[in-house]
DNA sequence: CTGTCTGCAAATGGTTTGCACCATA
DNA sequence: TATGGTGCAAACCATTTGCAGACAG
């Protein structure tokens, strides 16, 4: 049970979690700056980083830390995963898994006592596959 | 098809591989640095992280960019799974899946055409399990 | 009041890149 | 000898941090 400090609440706080609420895009820590800064125009990139950390160590957001060089936010905490695009970068929610899925958490794996499990796929969105192959929107982001 | 310029065989790009498929620990970049720059004592960090990049493009190698803040790469391209230590970073392969696992790769999610599926686990290694809690080698790495 | 939070700016640190020389095919 | 690769150092850029003033409780 690791020691968290009381917080305090304050319209920053409040506005960065709203935002990202807000969107089903998972922006990364500039893209929801840019959306903060439209309601608080004075507020700081730091802040945000700050608030983006706390609020995931709460556990209130989740990090997507698998795409790319940029790390993504989740402001939909319940148990789902997601889809990456490898040509433009897009992340979709995958709430309905195919057959097969979903699985269970073993309660141990390589002597590991496991505390979650990430799925994520990976391949070709639909407005990516509908253009001639080779011809990208953008640079293509890391597979794995 | 992407357009891949015809390369040549140097010793640091041989010796960067071999190295890497010497060691079991998924090695960062600078790790990596370290190991080869015992046989190639002038080499620089610049050529490990170009020929990194490289190998991984053409598939030789893999890059594991789920754990943390420095990228970790794997030597071992068969299909295998990985659990990460939340708490020293530590990073094993995991070839024996629990029942219900392994998974078929689906074709089709949310109307993307799949290329590839990433599973990972998360817990606290052997090692950490047995300290007493709150007592950290090291920093714990980012969750999720 | 006390201690947390913010804005600002500077620092960090992993990774990338420009350049001149080297070496493979 | 043409061109890809290397070493070196500087540049990049996402993220973190130190600090002084602001503000919540």
């Amino acid at each position: 049970m690791p020691y968290r400090k009381r917080q305090r609440s304050t319209p920053q706080r409040r506005i960065i979690l709203e935002e990202l609420q807000k969107v089903r895009s998972h922006p990364t820590a500039s893209e929801l700056y840019e959306l903060v800064r439209i309601r608080i125009p004075k507020i700081s990139l730091g802040t945000v980083y700050r608030n983006l950390e706390l609020l995931a160590e709460q556990g209130t957001i989740k990090k997507l830390s698998a795409c790319g060089k940029e790390t993504r936010f989740d402001g939909v905490v319940n148990p789902h995963y997601h889809v990456f695009c490898c040509q433009c970068g897009r992340v979709d929610d995958v709430f309905d898994l195919p057959k097969g899925f979903p699985l269970e958490t073993p309660e141990y794996v390589c002597g590991y006592r496991i505390l979650g499990q990430r799925l994520e796929f990976f391949g070709i969105c639909p407005k990516c596959n509908s253009c001639p192959r080779d011809i990208q929107h953008e640079p293509p982001k890391e597979k794995e």
